[in-house]
DNA sequence: GTTGAAAATAGCACGAA
DNA sequence: TTCGTGCTATTTTCAAC
């Protein structure tokens, strides 16, 4: 008799990342245009390897994808600012809508506490400020924090 | 007599994008691993204009780098949260040290208002999160906020 | 910006551990 | 399963226009 096939637990599966998937991450979060036998190279093996790796971690969701990180001020947007945005009542789903609507607002998480959205915003200029959130000052309480730099760009947590 | 050269506005020269730009950008955007041929493609040139661009965007400071977009839950990190931090009177540089030091604060910017840093952090589990705003309490007072979901994912404003 | 040729690369099928 | 090798098609790069 043979014994059964015992499937692994999915999200351990997906979760474990070993030493050459986290090199080639951490290679790839450096500069996610390195070909795959350079990739290949940095990591110790061969290309298609490389390359059934990414495929993998695409695959359990950890690479969600690749992207080009654009200096906001070097196409004009000179200010970026950080919007806590408290809807009055009842107008959760309205203000969502709206936020999603405007496209100077860049990302925006919904979060515990007080304040359901925080939302990060590039603008040309104070007017253009205070343009976008007057679109939302019927509909909800806004406080702006205008981004001054960067402590710490953004960066993988350890792996 | 000839007419003199005109030099042009640096600053202008380098923040305007051209339709094409525009294009490979928000190509690139999708999907920075997009081949230089496939992007010709796409904006109908030839592969060596594309890929000129794309080393003058560099160049202008557009384009800061290429990344992955890494699913920081899909690796372990099952919590995220927004913290705002206000460091006790004189402690300020202290403070930021700290947060560039834990790899746990994937990001962080310098902004006005009460709370000088905003920072972003990535966490296993509560008792981590508390362990790391731990590192903190007696320099600063934090106030954190679970992130539950994304109502924009990162985009570009309109080119 | 384009073209064309040489070098490098990616993708695939296959076999090995 | 995951990795490596060898082949072919594609791609990148450089020079010349």
């Amino acid at each position: 008799m043979s014994k059964a096939k015992i499937p692994q637990n999915l999200q351990t599966r997906k979760s474990t990342l070993d030493e050459i998937d986290a090199r080639i991450l951490s290679a790839l979060n450096s500069d996610a245009r390195l070909s795959i036998s350079e990739l290949a190279r940095l990591v110790g093996m061969s290309p298609p390897s490389v390359s059934d790796r990414i495929r993998r971690l695409e695959a359990a969701g950890v690479i969600r994808g690749f992207t080009v990180d654009v200096d906001t001020r070097a196409i004009g947007y000179q200010i970026r600012a950080i919007v806590r945005i408290r809807p009055l009542p009842g107008k959760l789903h309205l203000v969502e809508r709206l936020i999603q609507e405007r496209p100077e607002f860049i990302e925006c998480d919904k979060i515990t506490g007080d304040d359901p959205f925080l939302a990060r915003l590039a603008v040309h200029s104070i007017e253009q400020m205070d343009d976008v959130l007057e679109t939302l000052s019927e509909h909800a309480v806004t406080s702006t924090a205008v981004v001054k730099g960067t402590s710490v760009k953004k960066r993988l947590p350890p792996l």
